[in-house]
DNA sequence: TAATCATATCTATTTATTTAGATATATAAA
DNA sequence: TTTATATATCTAAATAAATAGATATGATTA
């Protein structure tokens, strides 16, 4: 639970923002195309529309989510979805409330 | 209670160790000439000595903790104490866990 | 298998952060 | 009232992060 590197990446508005909105994928992005739940999260694209930011940028903010373990990616097809990390999310609170 | 900003502060190892070891400067510091209590915190100058980094750079951190209402200074003649904020610290880790 | 689509990676530019030396300020001491 | 001490601010250099265009990869489709 390396709380530095966690911190990092809540470090930048669009990273939060995209963590906040997979808590309720449902209210936040359009249904999939070929699935009809987000039980392995939200595809790229999806996110990316909602940013409006660009492919590059939001491929590279979600690797570096990755790398923290805040998320986990999962390939359906051609399609990467993204889910949160909950135990790893609930770890770092709790990290920072016993630590910090 | 602005998450991004405050993870910014937490964002770099030696500005959470200073959060760290102002939870308990008498384990962490040297007692004070003047005073032989903490309750204002700990002076500048001893929290640059345990982090080994220039006089500016800590100087430079601690403004930048203040701004995040992380610490709390007060002045005792020469020396500027720094003390935490406990109410904003909890206040993070409570909008973490609700907001997150 | 060629074309297409979604995502990842590479490369480059701009902007922000880290860090320290030099200087300024504020207080205390001689 | 000069001198010393503690801290803050200014300036600048080095490093890292943000961001996007171009290109590569991996999967599906025609």
């Amino acid at each position: 639970m390396d709380i530095v590197e966690i911190s990092k990446v809540l470090a930048n508005k669009t990273r939060v923002n995209i963590l906040k909105w997979l808590k309720n994928p449902e209210a936040n992005f359009p249904p999939h195309q070929d699935i009809d739940h987000f039980d392995d999260g939200v595809c790229v694209g999806f996110i990316q529309d909602k940013t409006g930011l660009s492919q590059s940028t939001i491929s590279t903010y979600l690797n570096s989510m990755q790398n923290a373990n805040l998320v986990i990616p999962t390939r359906h097809g051609k399609w990467t979805y993204y889910r949160r990390n909950e135990d790893v999310i609930k770890a770092y609170v709790e990290a920072l409330k016993t630590d910090l």
